[in-house]
DNA sequence: CGCCAACCTGAGGAACTCCTGAATGTGGGC
DNA sequence: GCCCACATTCAGGAGTTCCTCAGGTTGGCG
């Protein structure tokens, strides 16, 4: 069962290296991931970052490529001279030129547009993760809650077996409630989730959002989101 | 008898620091969760809670975020730049714009937003310091009395396996019974703790949701809320 | 027994929460 | 540029919840 388990449904401790040099975004990026379940260390440069790569040795590094002393890239060509594979998901602005992100995703590495939403992050992360230490052969990685399905890799959805179309938002949206599945979501939570963390609305969007995958998830078979008044919503098996 | 109990079911005696600068509800505050069996230190202001974090290294912290000398996120930043890991309960005014409490959720941190119950807030600091120490694979912390049975975080109730729909306020107030099991209550002492504390009627409300309560609760099965007349109400088994 | 205070309970309006569909904005692909 | 999918805001309405109040009931005590 959907394991009660948290966000942190799985009980990885890989190393990260944080690279940011906005206090707000490096402080929200490794409480966030701490509690995802990750051992992280972070660093505010790029000279900083090499010295901590080396100290530390990460399973990966989350880096921004807009550091004040050295240029992201410069960072990992540095610390791949060494001879080192490490993978990397970087963070760029979304105005970035992305070929220069594209030539460097190549390998395995993969990136994150700012602003990002927090959901977003851990899933590449993970992503990542799997990719660079996984058996290739493996199967894609399924969250699975009742006759829900959802894979990942694919971003399909399924009901009892039937495909689901949705939209990048309506995806994100039941990924954090699957992998919190029994567990009460608070509409400030979610938002804090799901939602870039520059979103400014409130959170009737989520109320939106929930209307939309309702209709399209509990459209037919039984009602697996349930409305908490006043608390939030919880995606959980009727109460028989 | 009681179980000398009190209003610390649980035995803990978790440090907290509690940061707040309008006397009144520093004083409340304090009073309270000391009587609920935490360890309290006080500040006022910003510069002293983070002197004082050093000082006494607490295991939590509960924080306005409208401090005069200092914003409630500096506070963190400033104590989580040190690499502590260190969870929070934040405390917002109500009609803060939504910006200000954006990524308050996160981390595992969580907020309540004055005014407050007092219960309200107990039950948030015990459910951050339950995700922050404990192991995320934990089974949901119930509050069980008799044949009732209480869920902290799906806000689910059972009597005699039995589910129970509760309001947001009946539920506050079952569970306040529920953690105070065999002890007697006076309506002034209920009011106190369930209500918000700047709510200005009077202890009828408290005979009309124990009403409430009755019908639902003891509906069937042995009554288990009692009234001690010019005294209050107490949860406990039927005197056979 | 009769009285009074304490208590119980249901009714009803105000306030609030939530749902939903429609309107508007935005960006990408062609 | 045009079209389409998606994101976001908004407002009306349904449904809940909160709280007050007033009339009825209970229990203690003289």
């Amino acid at each position: 069962m959907a394991m009660g388990a948290s966000e942190n449904g799985t009980r990885q401790s890989a190393r990260l290296l944080v690279v940011e040099d906005e206090p707000n975004i490096l402080e929200l990026l490794a409480a966030s991931l701490r509690y995802a379940g990750f051992d992280v260390v972070t660093a505010m440069g790029g000279t900083e970052a090499v010295q901590a790569a080396g100290r530390h040795r990460p399973d990966l590094i989350v880096l921004d490529v807009m550091l004040p002393d050295m240029d992201g890239f410069d960072v990992v060509r540095r610390l791949r001279s060494g001879g080192d594979r490490i993978p990397v998901v970087f963070l760029t602005a979304r105005d970035a030129t992305e070929d220069k992100v594209r030539g460097l995703t190549l390998g395995g590495d993969d990136y994150v547009t700012k602003p990002f939403s927090l959901e977003e992050v851990i899933a590449r992360i993970r992503a990542v993760l799997r990719r660079t230490h996984g058996d290739p052969g493996e199967p894609s990685p399924r969250l699975t809650f009742a006759d829900l399905e959802l894979d990942e890799d694919s971003h399909e959805v399924w009901r009892a077996g039937e495909p689901i179309q949705l939209s990048p938002t309506e995806f994100k949206l039941l990924r954090y409630f699957m992998g919190n599945a029994n567990r009460v979501l608070s509409k400030m939570q979610i938002l804090d989730h799901v939602w870039d963390y520059d979103f400014r609305g409130d959170t009737g969007i989520v109320e939106s959002y929930v209307s939309v995958l309702r209709r399209k998830v509990d459209g037919n078979g039984p009602k697996l989101i349930h409305t908490l008044r006043g608390v939030g919503y919880v995606l959980r098996l009727p109460t028989s």
